[in-house]
DNA sequence: AGGAAGTCTTACGGATCACAAACGGCGTAT
DNA sequence: ATACGCCGTTTGTGATCCGTAAGACTTCCT
């Protein structure tokens, strides 16, 4: 009940501008109407490099993107669009292999979406990114809670008042577990809510998550703040139920 | 050996309600038998309008229809209970056909099982659309109960306000008992429940069983609070009869 | 009392998991 | 151009947990 709420309340979701790229009128017309009933404004194009004018245009807030386009496919759209932009960008596919997955995430886009798939779930996904990519760019106020004092803005953390020297990385996860305080999540959660990620390798988190607590923790091999939770992740102990 | 297991999502999957509509009795039968041995809780009709009469009436969680029906058939049934309502749909089919399949979705089907399909396949399909439904839902609250506190988020059980240091499994188990207590549950019940698993070694839970009790009974030789029902299962007392 | 079925207890091997340490790549700053 | 810092990955190690098996024990029934 924390985030999702609070992101939805400061940074309204209808009314913003998706465009769909489809050279199948059928499902270009589905997926149009879908949006448009969930409070979208929708524009359509059939082509690559209609989406690519059409992007630089109307500067759309999503775009909707099928993978098999007549003329340049929808990876190298994808990959032209995002030289130039930060539009993000959800790709559609009748293929479901992973391969085919990471080349469409390594050309930057946002989140994948196969064929078939209903239109109610491309909706969630749409909002979903949406939230992710608006809750990026909104202005976030300092944080404290607990030991801990957060100023994204700033990108400085500090706690018990004292600086902590923390790297890009440590901070976004810190930054995270101190907005979910006394909360287990487990290293996929993390990979995807602090990352960004739809998979990827787990001990990248576990990796960071000791960098962290050599940082925060009094004593680093026994962690009383980020403990671990044996078998699901890990969680930042700010109430005190353990002791 | 185990399934697909690890859930260890957020939100408990259990005591979930299906509405299943089915005009053929034996189909109808064998699908019910099978989510509620999965653990979720059945309604059965068996047209399309007694199904938008019972949607509406007990809103179920999720709502698994046959597209042929008497009546009104499936497809319109599933956009009429959509236009009032989000609850998720899985549409059953004898057919498989692209268009078939399109216009399913375009109705507002979250995801579509093409007959014949098998019983597990269904009850992971409906887990998932479970899932990902209640993924957008708040986060479930602690659980208090007689001299137990169950935090699933956190993933904190305490009796007595003191912490207990338990595994994925006890936890897990735990947490079910608790939020059923006073009822006996067959082993097969807790097998099923609590593991997910719809067949496998009925000693493995007595085992757990009695794990559980060397950390919540003060005398596990003499259990008073998860007992024993002979012939049947074990039950955990929360109703103080004597003591 | 005796047998059968159900339950409890203990033990063990495999599987999983968490952690530490180190490595190489990449970008940036010097 | 070089050095440094950060990041993601890999490897090895130790610890934990889980499911199963086997035998002892208890309860129920005849």
């Amino acid at each position: 009940m924390s985030e999702p709420a609070r992101s939805l309340a400061n940074n309204d979701l209808t009314d913003r501008r998706v465009l769909v790229v489809d050279d199948d009128p059928t499902v270009s017309e589905v997926v149009s109407e879908y949006l448009r009933s969930a409070g979208f404004i929708v524009d359509r194009v059939s082509d690559g490099f209609a989406a690519i004018d059409a992007e630089a245009r109307i500067s759309p807030d999503l775009i909707v993107l099928d993978r098999m386009l007549p003329g340049i496919d929808g990876i190298e759209a994808c990959r032209r669009i995002r030289s130039s932009s930060s539009t993000p960008i959800i790709l559609l596919t009748a293929l479901g292999s992973e391969d085919d997955r990471i080349r469409g995430l390594e050309a930057g886009a946002d989140d994948y979406i196969t064929k078939p798939f209903s239109p109610r779930e491309l909706v969630l996904r749409v909002r979903s990114v949406l939230r992710r990519s608006l809750a990026e760019l909104a202005p976030e106020s300092a944080l404290d809670r607990g030991p801990f004092r957060i100023d994204p803005a700033a990108r400085v953390a500090m706690m018990n008042s004292v600086l902590l020297n923390l790297t890009v990385r440590e901070f976004d996860l810190l930054a995270f577990l101190v907005k979910h305080p006394d909360q287990a999540f487990s290293r996929e959660d993390l990979l995807s809510r602090v990352w960004g990620w739809t998979h990827g390798d787990l001990s990248t988190v576990t990796v960071h998550v000791r960098r962290l607590r050599e940082k925060i923790e009094p004593d680093p091999t026994h962690p009383v703040l980020l403990t671990t939770v044996w078998g699901i992740g890990y969680r930042l102990d700010l109430k005190e139920h353990t002791k």
